[in-house]
RNA sequence: GGAGAGCUGGCUGAGUGGUCGAAAGCGGCGGUCUUGAAAACCGUUGAGGGGCAACCCUCCGGGGGUUCGAAUCCCUCGCUCUCCGCCA
């Protein structure tokens, strides 16, 4: 969420920034809101003032033994007055929450203007595409000749867009989670982190998922309340710090965590519909950082800089994308793909998003710390990035570590979690 | 699933429906004293919001209700704890 006062004191600023990110934002209709919300706060507020130093005086009188008779018919009419104010402002209030909970984040000043995917401006490359001699596989195809990648019974078991595996590529599954785990936590100091994997609506308002996406979620109902399965580890990781105040020694939190993530995908029929690229299911390595606001634009950087680790450490070429204004997600300020390459696809794809919040998850959450300057509390910067996405890591490993005889080497930095394992072979 | 107890400020913990945003203690911060520190003593110390301002409003788990007036009474939901049952 905006900054209320910024949306009332730089209005047309604020409208022109998130015009750059095509976000229309009605002004004049915020306008009008605005200042029936200011005329009727202050009217509820005098009539609460006079309730109570009446309802004071009614006590006062009745101390003394006096008659409140009189007082009483004073504050008669009072009452449904004040309820009458009191409904007018809550509804007010709630159509303009309503209003700035749907407003997206403003983008950072170093964002790329631009209108979609094809905006976006590659920041630096790392890695080289290995050269095949032969003609290269997808995944879906390697897994299959193994016998370990299995679409149709998962199909059966559930339905489209889940995966089966088993064997030595399930292990490499499990095997990429432990080396962004161990990596994460013992070399790029994050705390590793355990969390439910359904959340409350709540939490999602905290990080921005709700209330504008919902149809992105699956959603548990009951009878007395709703929860959602997480559609990333950011949801139950970022809230932990929600209706906190952070004392200043304990920032920066910085939190790994390893959790499935559930997505509806509705509205991306018949894309990526092959294979583990575009999954209603999928595991991720997740980094969360909690920060002062005048450190977070150096952790963005940081944070990228240890996902990339990963790549690096796989030996897998990719580049890093600077998203344009309308490339990015509602509640970032900045952010950065990681997009592997895919020799099967012939291009790069994206395996982890770093996205800085600033204050935006913040002000929603109600995480602050306690600036010891001033004493006050302040909002912290949010901040994450997946590192990464297991799924499509594994999908790059396959197909860049893969042979002419269908075979596929594994990386070095995961032998030792494969029990010394180099190879995969057909049987 | 059944029965019961509870949820108050950073923590512990008082709080007959009326001047309670809330006693007291601990902790924190500032000061006196001291060569320095401790102790002692004094003071101070919740969060959010509105208003140009004086100042005002809201918040005692969440929501609703009763009342001139609710931390206190009623309803409801959530959570915590104890006992019983079931269970990985």
């Amino acid at each position: 969420m905006l900054d209320p006062h910024r949306l009332r004191n730089e209005l047309d600023a604020t409208a022109a920034c998130l015009n750059k990110r095509g976000f229309i934002l009605d002004t004049a209709q915020l306008e009008e809101l605005e200042s029936r919300r200011k005329e009727l706060q202050v009217s509820t507020q005098e009539l609460q003032a006079e309730r109570n130093t009446k309802s004071k005086n009614i006590g006062k009188a009745k101390a003394q033994g006096k008659d409140i008779q009189p007082l009483l018919d004073e504050v008669a009419q009072l009452g449904d007055k004040l309820k009458a104010a009191e409904t007018g402002l809550v509804e007010i209030q709630e159509e303009l929450q309503q209003i700035l909970m749907a407003i997206p984040n403003v983008p950072h000043e170093s964002v790329p203007a631009g209108k979609n995917e094809a905006d976006n401006v590659e920041v630096r490359r790392w890695g080289q595409a290995k050269v095949f001699d032969f003609d290269v596989k997808d995944h879906v195809d390697l897994g299959s000749a193994l016998g370990q990648m299995d679409f149709e019974t998962a199909a059966k078991i559930t339905g489209a867009r889940y995966v089966t595996m088993n064997s030595a590529i399930a292990r490499l599954h499990r095997a990429l989670i432990q080396l962004m785990l161990d990596t994460h936590s013992q070399e790029h100091g994050y705390i590793e982190t355990y969390v439910p994997f359904i959340v409350n609506a709540d939490s999602l308002r905290g990080t921005g998922q709700l209330p504008k996406f919902e149809s992105e979620l699956y959603k548990i109902q009951s009878d007395e309340q709703d929860f959602y399965l997480i559609p990333t580890a950011e949801v139950p990781v970022t809230n932990i710090v929600r209706d906190v105040i952070i004392e200043a020694d304990y920032l920066p939190r910085k939190y790994v965590c390893h959790t499935p993530c559930f997505r509806s995908e509705a509205g991306s029929y018949g894309k990526d519909t092959r294979g583990m690229i575009r999954q209603h299911q999928f595991e991720k390595v997740e980094l969360v950082q909690v920060v002062r606001a005048e450190d977070s634009f150096k952790v963005l950087e940081e944070l990228t800089g240890h996902a990339e680790a990963i790549l690096q450490k796989l030996e897998l070429p990719y580049r890093v994308m600077a998203l344009c204004a309308g490339d990015m997600g509602f509640s970032a300020a900045k952010t950065y793909d990681l997009e592997v390459w895919l020799p099967a696809q012939n291009t790069y794809r994206e395996i982890s998003s770093c996205s800085n919040f600033e204050d935006f998850q913040a002000r929603r959450l109600k995480a602050r710390w306690r600036n010891p300057q001033t004493g006050k509390p302040e909002l912290v910067h949010t901040l994450n990035g997946s590192g990464l996405a297991i799924g499509r890591t594994l999908v790059a490993v396959m197909e860049n570590y893969q042979r002419a005889d269908g075979g596929i080497d594994i990386p070095a930095a995961l032998q030792p979690y494969m029990g010394g394992l180099t190879e995969i072979t057909l049987a």
